[in-house]
DNA sequence: TCTTCCACGTT
DNA sequence: GAACGTGGAAG
């Protein structure tokens, strides 16, 4: 990895002070305010024009495929105080009003063009997708600067370095640090570089500066001069402003060259999350209202796609409880019989403002965000051993508590599939799979009650797309040889929350029962 | 967690 | 109409 790298070095003394937000926290009268955003650290403020950090950045030449991207090298950065959000803070929205559309740094002025739907996915915590051959970036950094020298010929260069040391998961509704970073390829990562590099300062600053060409990928071998990043990292991107030299001729695939006179421009609230999958239901729904390549995905009754899943909703509403309806393929292997079943949901948590009510955090209703977010994850029990009884762990504790009131569910099939065939374990996995992926909404942990012998596994999530009929529960467990399906109403949303203990499940439910 | 394929949309 | 950009489903 070394070797591919050095082939794109060359030797500079130039000091490349840029590569921290320095030049745009110096002379930014916004950055300057004490009231400044989480995300950008007040150590930021330590760095300066003078740093010795050196640095070089080079673009790769057309021989070698890589038109458009540079290599940063980013090393000195990491010895630069980190523009860290703690993780409990990344997507919130403390002090969004104060991140800054306009940094200005020596009479060079850059703005944000798209600043407000930057700050809507920061409020959430930005995420980016990372695919093996590339993925355009939503929202895409777009520029307009001002202050330039109109004759000056200037290289427009993007780069994307991490926020942070630390690797994060997705845990039930927000991003957790889990371990120190991947190894960052050794201190150099791709830029990329304009496609109108380089420019004249005037026809620079005649237009909006878009870099909706780069690309995203986690392929760290790609040869299409995209930008290289890990997944479950934090990355922010940076503009560099980079003077050509006077003297300097231009040729395609010359490296470009970070001189004392560039720049650079950070805005803090470009800072992202890159993932493989999106993790966060609200970046899915911004992403998807938000790019018009997603509009496939909006809800805005001329969706097909939504219309069917609508539709199929309301049918299964107005059948309540009868059979939740299979595939034809699951439909050959089920025989159906009544089984007398009667849940109870029951919150065991209450953190409401009102402790009055019962409040399941993270699950809000539709007029309190303008839509329904779910979003504790998953919900699977599995017995430790055949026929013993399932005791809650501290985790389930903090989900529902399901408690049948009668004991009738005892399998009367002797000739189900084994819990061990491979039949039942890919059945098992994409039940599971379907649920856990159901439009982007999460699950909420669950349990069932110890004195439920053939209730190991029971699985709960709201259908948030059904706020027609005010919250639409299913329930899907699966014993050890058997799984039920079945179809709850539950009709109990209130304006800011569902409250699950007042929801009644219906009496007898017919079960499918395999 | 990641990859591939797909339907559906924009360019 | 081709090429390309989307998020989701499935594996």
């Amino acid at each position: 990895c070394t070797c591919f790298y050095d082939s794109f070095w060359i030797d500079s003394a130039f000091h490349f002070c840029s590569l921290s937000y320095c030049s745009t926290t110096l002379s930014s009268p916004v950055e300057a305010s004490p009231a400044k955003p989480a995300v950008t650290p007040s150590s930021l403020e330590g760095t300066n024009e003078t740093s010795p950090a050196t640095s070089h950045i080079t673009s790769a030449s057309d021989s070698q495929r890589l038109a458009g991207t540079s290599l940063v090298n980013i090393s000195q950065s990491q010895s630069l105080p980190s523009c860290v959000l703690p993780s409990t803070t990344f997507g919130s929205s403390v002090l969004e009003s104060d991140f800054p559309a306009v940094l200005t740094f020596k009479g060079v002025s850059v703005t944000l063009e798209n600043n407000s739907v930057w700050k809507q996915f920061h409020s959430c915590g930005t995420e980016m997708i990372l695919t093996k051959q590339g993925r355009r970036m939503f929202p895409y950094c777009r520029y307009r600067l001002a202050g330039l020298d109109p004759e000056r010929l200037y290289n427009l260069v993007l780069s994307i370095v991490p926020s942070d040391q630390n690797r994060y998961r997705w845990s039930t509704s927000r991003w957790e640090v889990t371990g120190p970073a991947e190894h960052q390829t050794q201190g150099l990562i791709r830029a990329f570089s304009h496609h109108y590099s380089p420019c004249k300062g005037s026809e620079w600053m005649g237009g909006l500066v878009s870099f909706y060409k780069l690309k995203l990928t986690n392929n760290a071998q790609d040869q299409d001069g995209h930008i290289i990043l890990h997944s479950m990292h934090r990355y922010i991107p940076r503009l560099h402003v980079i003077p050509v030299p006077d003297g300097v001729v231009y040729t395609s695939g010359q490296p470009v060259v970070m001189g004392p006179e560039s720049m650079t421009f950070t805005f803090p609230q470009t800072d992202f999350m890159a993932v493989t999958t999106y993790q966060n239901f609200r970046i899915t729904q911004l992403k998807i209202n938000h790019n018009p390549f997603a509009k496939g995905f909006r809800e805005d009754g001329n969706n097909s796609r939504l219309n069917r899943v609508t539709t199929e909703a309301q049918h299964l509403v107005k059948m309540e409880t009868q059979p939740f309806v299979l595939k034809p393929a699951e439909l050959t292997e089920i025989k159906e019989e009544v089984v007398d079943l009667r849940l109870v949901l029951k919150p065991i948590m209450s953190t409401s403002a009102n402790k009055d009510e019962p409040y399941v955090p993270c699950i809000r209703g539709k007029h309190a965000l303008g839509e329904l977010v779910l979003v504790q994850k998953r919900l699977c029990v599995e017995p430790k051993e055949e026929n013993h009884p399932i005791s809650l762990t501290p985790e389930l504790q903090q989900g529902f508590s399901v408690i049948p009131e009668t004991t009738s569910t005892t399998p009367t099939s002797t000739t189900s599939t084994p819990r061990s065939s491979p039949g039942y374990r890919r059945r098992r996995k994409r039940i599971s799979r379907r649920w856990a992926n159901s439009r982007g909404r999460e699950w909420k942990a669950a349990s069932v009650s110890p004195t439920v012998v053939h209730s190991p596994s029971l699985t709960v999530a709201m259908q948030p797309e059904l706020d027609d009929v005010e919250g639409l529960l299913f329930v899907s467990f699966t014993t050890k040889v058997k799984q039920y399906k079945l179809l709850l109403c539950t009709r109990c949303v209130s304006k800011e929350f569902i409250s699950f203990n007042r929801c009644v499940v219906p009496p007898p439910v017919v079960i499918h029962v395999k």
